[in-house]
DNA sequence: ATAGTATTTAGCTAGTGAGTTAATTAACCG
DNA sequence: CGGTTAATTAACTCACTAGCTAAATACTAT
């Protein structure tokens, strides 16, 4: 894997492994505990958390024959950080959104209020 | 793929795909134009370029032989809201990292800190 | 020592992702 | 028409991911 936020986005790109990380951001819990809300085997959970694990995620201690996982948000703020950088992009739209409905509500023609700034023609 | 949020993650991940929307932030531009920083062959970039698309991260007009792309960040807009979420978990752990950095300068042991609050045991 | 519980590893299959080169489509220009 | 430019599709390779079952490891408890 190239990059640390490849390997971010690339842990949380999965349903299940992100739903191991909302279980864990209740508690640690063990493999087992894990596994149990999905239908699928203990070795295909244990992979996820491998997964979880190379991507700083999560972190496991020891306490007998158990491994029992802990959250590690930290990469998560890298993440959060990029994402941030898009987000009058996103606000944006939506505004664009709001005066699409408000122009269809009071049925006349609206002027274009595009503000998005353009590099090139 | 499963879900948005996941297609959303999986899009992400991928350096190129994430440099291409660096690029469309500051404007549209023509696959050639997106594909010119990169040492790779233009049906690669295409390729990236189909992916994004799906996952609704851009979207293309057509301008005689030339199909210029616009980003389109609202699914970025979920994927920041899941992150969210977690801000608490990284902020705090930076919190133990300050307490830890705190505790070598002093030279003092310190008490624990940890306020997360856990579920089971 | 033996049996039981928790988890990982091995070895397999099927699907997908990223890249290549070569060929094709689409639109323009003369 | 014929040629050029922009981009996509086709066909292929290679690596990796997600899942499985069965076997191995690790530790506990009797």
């Amino acid at each position: 894997m190239p990059d640390r936020l490849s390997e971010t986005f690339s842990a949380l790109a999965d349903p299940t492994r992100r739903a191991i990380l909302a279980r864990l951001a209740t508690g640690e819990a063990t493999v087992g505990e894990l596994a149990e809300p999905f239908a699928m085997s203990l070795p295909a959970v244990s992979k996820h958390l491998k997964v979880l694990e190379r991507a700083r995620l999560i972190s496991r201690g020891r306490e007998a024959q158990w491994r029992p996982c802990r959250l590690d948000a930290a990469p998560l703020r890298g993440a959060a950080d990029w994402i941030e950088d898009y987000r009058q992009f996103w606000e944006e739209s939506f505004d664009r959104l709001d005066d699409y409905l408000a122009g269809i509500k009071s049925k006349r023609p609206r002027r274009n209020k595009n503000a998005r700034k353009r590099q090139r023609s």
